[in-house]
DNA sequence: AGGTAACAGGACTTGACAAGTCCTTTATTC
DNA sequence: GAATAAAGGACTTGTCAAGTCCTGTTACCT
């Protein structure tokens, strides 16, 4: 249970590949996807939502590529993940208060947001920074 | 990302249901989907998990049903997750040394240990009689 | 013994989503 | 305007979640 899926995994060697380049490179995807061992197809798929969510940078055309939008140690893993795999949620009623019609008596509930924050801290307090200097 | 499936949220309201009857009494099938409200014929099967697992004794027959096979308090939340999701395992990678090629020099790898640790420790400590007393 | 109550187990269905692929478009540079 | 590279949409394929259904097996009861 609990399971990354591929493109998180996949998401991750991406972004800590680029983290591990110097600061101003700018990385072919098919650098990138060759480096890391992924589809380029695919590893395309997930750069545009780190584009979108803004925290790498692309650029077109000839010279073109993808580097970080900020500094490796402003980065976290957990805005990576989320980004592409969504919120941290071990169970839909964490969602939000209401969501589920069972949580004024469901004396599971407080299990689970507890279990989403250590997640939320663990992945929080880990930077690009960090994975990249190995 | 992160999320429990149907199954393993099924299967925590239907043993924490029998955690809450009396120690001794034999619960049946219907009545245990009908008062967490779940599809019997997919709560069966969830109870027979459960069964083969252990943490349920099963009686066939007339006057038979369902009834937890220890004490609500020697049986943890982990268990019963991991009895029907299979066990906590964040990343694949994570399942044992040398299962990921990029192991040896993949930095996320501690990071994975640490959430698996956290989840399982959180889970593990928690018992059905802390859910039962609502 | 026969009938009925209840779980066990296997086969099957349906839909969603994971994991990609492929093609066309748009932006940039030379 | 030709080449380069990302953006975006449509499509495929397979697996797995979430059930359903049917038959078998076990146990009790008269």
């Amino acid at each position: 249970m609990m399971e990354l899926t591929r493109k998180g995994d996949y998401a991750v060697r991406g972004i800590v590949y680029l983290a591990s380049q110097p600061p101003d490179k700018i990385s072919l995807l098919s650098e990138i996807a060759a480096a890391v061992d992924v589809p380029q197809t695919f590893l395309a798929k997930i750069f545009q939502q780190f584009s979108k969510t803004g925290i790498v940078k692309s650029f077109r055309g000839t010279g073109g590529g993808f580097m970080l939008a900020c500094p490796a140690d402003e980065i976290t893993l957990l805005q990576v993940v989320e980004a592409v795999e969504g919120p941290v949620l071990p169970n839909r009623c964490v969602l939000k208060p209401g969501e589920c019609e069972r949580d004024s008596f469901c004396t599971v509930h407080p299990i689970w947001l507890q279990v989403q924050k250590q997640i939320r801290d663990i992945l929080g307090n880990v930077t690009l920074k960090d994975l990249a200097s190995s």
